[in-house]
DNA sequence: AAGTTCACCTGATGGC
DNA sequence: TGCCATCAGGTGAACT
């Protein structure tokens, strides 16, 4: 479900409960991701803090609070983490809830692809490293040659090198695909055959993409929501996501869709060389 | 070892 | 109405 758009829209629509105190919290179900269960501790061990801080690291939420540890949330392709009044009742795919001063928050998650964890605050840049991630598609250091070094030597099309998170952190399906169409970019080309000036035109064009829908509060094809509850209206954006056998909005000529690397892949085979 | 494929899980959708 | 196949914003293990 989310990339970094979707993830940084939910992260700034938690910012009411910053400075909340946790009253207590409940885990319904451990088991998420296969190979990653909520700690067992998880609710003592925030039990009676405040949250301090919430920003975004490529996909994660992190949660910062004030007994020096943090929570980790991925929402993998179904994952929700929603405000809700307090005294919510769980329902069907409610795996955690957090009672606060004013709210109660919830992560939701149907297809449990998702990832709840508590860490020590200082351990924070270890547990990022160990996912060995690029930078981030928005930092600055995200630029055109940056990419070139990430993607030396790779022969695989670059659809699936901008997918991989230890390229560029923050990317997924939907962007990729825009981005790619947006720069004229045919999603099969092999990573490393990319010159100089098609990155130059690719990067810009990647965060312009990301800009625009964080404006627009991302991108909501079927589960994505704000913690508010609210859609990302991206959707509406979309040149090629989605679009198979629709006119491309350059050329007319009908949107192809092609499997790489598993997912689908939309482009406009006359646009896109 | 890079490049593929597949499994993880639930729900929605469409064809028959 | 039901049953089956297919597909979905991601990730990482297990193949070649």
């Amino acid at each position: 479900m989310p990339e970094l758009p979707e993830v940084e829209t939910v992260v700034r629509s938690l910012e009411p409960i910053k400075n909340q105190t946790i009253i207590d919290a409940n885990v319904y179900q451990y088991q998420l991701r296969v190979g990653s269960k909520i700690p067992a501790n998880f609710c003592d061990d925030i039990k009676g803090t405040t949250i301090t801080n919430i920003v975004r690291i490529a996909k994660y939420i992190v949660i910062n609070l004030s007994n020096q540890k943090t929570i980790i949330v991925h929402l993998g392709m179904s994952g929700n983490l929603l405000l809700k009044e307090q005294n919510f009742t769980p329902e069907k795919h409610t795996h955690v809830l957090i009672n606060l001063t004013n709210h109660t928050l919830i992560y939701n998650d149907p297809r449990r692809f998702g990832l709840v964890d508590l860490i020590d605050t200082n351990s924070i840049s270890d547990y990022f490293a160990k996912k060995s991630m690029g930078v981030d598609a928005l930092a600055d250091e995200f630029c055109p040659s940056y990419l070139k070094t990430k993607l030396q030597g790779r022969k695989t099309p670059i659809k699936i090198a901008l997918l991989n998170q230890e390229v560029v952190a923050g990317l997924g399906n939907i962007y990729v695909c825009e981005a790619l169409f947006m720069a004229k970019i045919h999603p099969s080309t092999p990573a490393s055959s990319l010159k100089k000036k098609d990155l130059e035109k690719l990067v810009p064009i990647i965060k312009q993409v990301l800009q625009k829908s964080i404006q627009a509060g991302g991108t909501t094809l079927k589960d994505y929501k704000s913690s508010d509850g609210t859609p990302g209206y991206f959707v509406q954006e979309l040149l090629v996501y989605g679009k198979e056998n629709l006119p491309c909005p350059t050329c007319k000529h009908p949107i192809e869709k092609i499997i790489l690397g598993g997912r689908s892949t939309f482009f406009c085979s006359k646009c896109q060389k």
